[in-house]
DNA sequence: CCCGTTATGCACAATGTGAGTATAAATAGA
DNA sequence: TCTATTTATACTCACATTGTGCATAACGGG
């Protein structure tokens, strides 16, 4: 029954999510070495007495930042997904993807250039560096929230003509159709939840350097300009599945508390899940959500660096924290922007 | 920086589901000398070439169904979680999860008491049969159809009694709310997707025989009779993953298609609804919702076995079936039932 | 032909949602 | 100081969705 049992290594990886200055911040390690950016992420060893442990101590190591509330993503462990560096090529390798949601941490980086967080052990150490940096840096296509219809058409137009260049007739009609739903095409409602489909999609289409890379092909020129900045074997696809997870939970959960600060304006929260869903959303109808779902207390204070009438501070009501019923945020993206 | 690293067996779980006689039913496997029933699995194998394909091997193997859409569902992986026979108990036992839904095969049993699935390779055939049997079986306290209140309140008092059991007065006051939310006492509303956290509460309060076993400790006759119908290894827990997370798809994505005959009417329809959700439903609202939103169409024939008036014969529109935009079925449950 | 039974259609109230308008309270600059 | 500008906050209104009940239709069986 064992007989063929496979040896597998087993990889680790975490999404680490925070919001600052209204975009979504993912923690990456970057090396001047090496072109890509990757995710906090290592495999799992003996000592690690839980998967969750095991990501914990890398993170750690390679970031300083200490996690909270973890949550399991997926599993990816497909026989021919991007292989990592030095690794033997017919070895398995199963990677298991995290999500965790915090504040942007003092101790690494600042507004976007990051500083530094340092290598755990010397011999992986080298000149690593952890930075925040906006997922839309990597899913550039995933940002709705000003029309700039300019990249959206080129990506479009791209995908397309990729659908229409198949040549077997029931092949092209389902790719036009799955490149409308994604996409939002012809009258298909834009689903900002569908981010692991359209990734894929443009994977698939070759827009995306990573798919060159796969087939061991160079990358043309324009798929380098067009496609968003890449990453490390298959952590661009993992930020997808993580965006498209976190979109649909800020629907029936409250996850904006472990990325908001300890008191906030109401604008400030819009803009918080604004940013995470990329489309910009009704005003006086996100206010009265929020009032009417009683998410959030007065503080008693002011800010008054608005621009205009100050605005109440508020801070979300320590009962919700316990996981109630249904307290998440329902939102509909204003077709204006 | 791969010293320690781990080695690993990797096994893959079926959640097969179908829905028959108003019951949910889950594809099992069991053996007469072995107590406890178990999903289709088996470790993943050198000539598996994907995740998926060796899923569909074992399952083919065990219960000779060949599966259709499957889905993944969770992993598995902490170094305590219950042990599988023979196997070290040092090395670390990976667990992947996948969720398939079907109609009933014919091959494999009929309504209840099933038929037989050679098992594959002679080695693991034994007399190992695989048959259907309902999920409330193993979870009798998620099926809230009729309010036989009797068990219901039997569970409750037990971990009514365990929360107020803790000493640390802190302790206690989160176990009474976790108890509450969970099981929608004091006033909190019935949740049905929260089948993983019921099944925590009760694992940990020791109202389930896995949980002893685990602790190599006998398990108290009380706990048998109350405990629902165990399964081998973490397998019920891995069963109200699926639970959970199937309750919570069907309000948005058409699943049920998967689990529906070609033709069939609108009861019939809802009965398959209330069947996964375990509540009933409003049946004028049912329809209403299921047809504004064009879930299906007449097939012109009717059905005249109700009892009294014919109900027409209904089909779903294949247009759904490629995945629109939010083509589920929202549906709430009914206070009455 | 009446009755029980189930299907189906329709009405109505309560609530939720999308979107607009009006007023309040600050700042910057003439 | 007064005014324009900016942002916060309050209120309104139409319309869709949802919870619920009642009326009517179409069968089988006495």
């Amino acid at each position: 029954m064992s007989q063929g049992a496979s040896t597998v290594t087993v990889d680790l990886t975490a999404v680490i999510v925070a919001v600052t200055a209204a975009d979504p911040r993912v923690l990456v390690v970057r090396r001047p070495d090496v072109a890509a950016d990757w995710f906090p992420s290592g495999p799992l060893r003996e000592e690690h007495r839980t998967l969750q442990a095991g990501l914990r101590s890398w993170v750690e190591h390679q970031t300083r930042l200490r996690l909270g509330h973890v949550e399991q993503l997926y599993t990816f462990g497909d026989r021919d997904r991007t292989l990592v560096e030095d690794r033997r090529p017919d070895a398995r390798a199963l990677s298991l993807a995290y999500l965790a949601l915090t504040r942007e941490a003092g101790l690494v980086g600042g507004k976007g250039d990051g500083g530094k967080g340092g290598g755990g052990n010397a011999e992986e150490a080298g000149a690593m560096e952890a930075i925040w940096r906006s997922w839309y840096d990597y899913l550039p296509w995933e940002d709705r929230r000003d029309q700039d219809a300019a990249e959206r058409s080129v990506l479009a137009t791209r995908l397309g003509a990729w659908a229409r260049g198949e040549s077997d007739r029931h092949a092209r009609k389902d790719r036009l159709s799955r490149v409308a739903l994604a996409f939002g095409l012809e009258g298909q409602p834009w689903d900002e939840e569908r981010c692991l489909e359209r990734y894929e999609l443009l994977y698939e289409a070759r827009v995306i350097p990573e798919a060159w890379a796969d087939a061991h092909l160079p990358v043309p020129e324009a798929v380098r300009e067009l496609g968003g900045r890449p990453m490390a074997a298959d952590h661009r696809r993992i930020l997808a599945t993580a965006a498209g997870r976190l979109r649909a939970k800020i629907k029936y959960r409250p996850v904006l508390f472990e990325l908001m600060p300890e008191s906030f304006t109401l604008l400030h929260l819009q803009r918080t899940a604004e940013a995470l869903a990329g489309a910009g959303l009704h005003k006086q109808n996100f206010r009265r959500l929020v009032e009417q779902n009683q998410l959030v207390e007065e503080t008693g204070e002011v800010f008054s660096e608005t621009g205009g009438r100050p605005a109440k501070l508020m801070r979300f009501r320590p009962e919700i924290r316990q996981e109630r019923p249904s307290s998440g945020v329902r939102l509909k993206a204003r077709p204006g922007a």
